[in-house]
DNA sequence: TTTAATAATATTGTCAGACAAATAGGATTA
DNA sequence: TAATCCTATTTGTCTGACAATATTATTAAA
């Protein structure tokens, strides 16, 4: 839990309006709609040019915060929260810890959403997912067409009536695409081992589960589903140096 | 899963700059410590005023993708991928849905960390876990300090060695805080109706699966930890109007 | 009097140019 | 060779200007 702004080469002034600019929302308990002031009062008023300024207010317009229009000056707006998280994810800028780190996440929270998808389900969701799981692609080893992979995940999120966990799952599913590409050797004997042991849960043992409303055994199966995830994450996480 | 950028009143030129950039981040393979082109070349050959291309700069610069220092240029780093997340996590400007998504997402994620918890349990994880139970001050209901409750959650996703669950938790955090107090009337029954059927499991409860490595009698009992948030979202998701 | 067309005006978006500060790298000196 | 100084380069900040556009006021028309 150390600070985000570690080693922080030098301040910048842009860094602190932007600091004072949400300060200034947060304490004055402003709200979406409600208007801000124009852009010579606010530099004057924080004591710097325009266009330090302009970077400020760019960087929270960024983040969906606030929207200006010529004219009518500007106003808060509910920012998209995982705005940032989706520019980021670019998994050949980012660690391999990182892109590890993200991938437990996606374990955790795919495993963690059972109880949500069971209160949410409905024959119309289980229609939709046999017919996915009717028209995929596999391979062996459960290992499908990339898009019938995705599009059967992305129900199951979908059925959470959760956005925020819908969108969150999209935006870091790349970050699986590319583990699995980029550490292929590490999967197959995994998969291949898993497979002798008749291990595999595939899309089609899991709608199984689902269409019992049998929410434990969908749980352990989902679990198992992700076995070669978490194998691999066990195995790389004791290779790594010990933390800080 | 609606675009993003809705009612997009009209793209700025910095926006495209940004995008620009990132697509050639991309395109070009960089990573971090991967120098990019100074300022002058960059709005050259995008064409557009320097004042323009630092906006987007500072954008990129804010997320923690690039770093400059005088006369030494600008580098690409690997952005903390939260820091988005961070900045805009204020509840006052979130809408409610918003809250209780994050409310749903929070508890789901922090059951699906029960096998990670467990995997990289260890026997002083257990005694800081103690520590932590035995120093806490319990109001009626399973209610806590909010200090002391901020402290075995934590540690939770402390023991899973994910730092970027760590991260995301400690950051969503304050929404659950938020909606505690915001919506207090709603809780209060639902707490009463659940300690009158004897089904408040606190963290001292927890605590004992723990210490028997029971992972499935832990998990069972998170869930009834939750049970409070869970109801509460449940009833709130009905009173939603239909998605689009 | 009400409505429609037009002009005035305020605000953001973009551009251009300047200077300050810091520092990497070379030139100079001990 | 090592230490010091100087110069050139790059980012950070400031100033001022104009364009585009939508709001508001004004005027003309019904």
């Amino acid at each position: 839990m150390e600070s985000l702004r570690i080693m922080n080469h030098s301040i910048t002034l842009v860094d602190h309006v932007e600091d004072k600019l949400l300060n200034y929302f947060r304490e004055n308990k402003m709200k979406p709609g409600d208007s801000i002031p124009n852009e010579m009062e606010l530099a004057e008023a924080l004591g710097v040019a325009r266009s330090v300024l302009r970077e400020a207010l760019s960087r929270l317009r960024m983040l969906g915060m606030i929207e200006s229009r010529t004219r009518r000056g500007m106003i808060l707006t509910e920012p998209h929260i995982l705005g940032g998280l989706a520019k980021v994810i670019d998994p050949l800028i980012l660690g391999e810890e990182t892109l590890f780190n993200l991938l437990g996440f996606r374990v955790a929270l795919e495993i963690g959403i059972c109880n949500s998808i069971f209160e949410n389900l409905t024959d119309s969701y289980i229609e939709e997912l046999e017919i996915i799981v009717h028209n995929s692609v596999v391979y062996e080893n459960n290992v499908y067409l990339p898009v019938n992979e995705h599009e059967f995940h992305s129900k199951l999120y979908e059925i959470t009536g959760n956005k925020t966990i819908m969108q969150f799952q999209e935006i870091i599913y790349p970050v699986s695409l590319f583990i699995k590409d980029r550490f292929i050797s590490s999967f197959e004997p995994i998969n291949k081992e898993l497979h002798q042991k008749g291990k595999i849960v595939t899309h089609s043992d899991l709608l199984k589960y689902i269409k019992s409303r049998d929410k434990e055994g969908f749980r352990k199966a989902l679990e198992m589903h992700f076995e070669t995830y978490s194998r691999f994450l066990k195995e790389n996480r004791l290779t790594k140096s010990p933390t800080i």
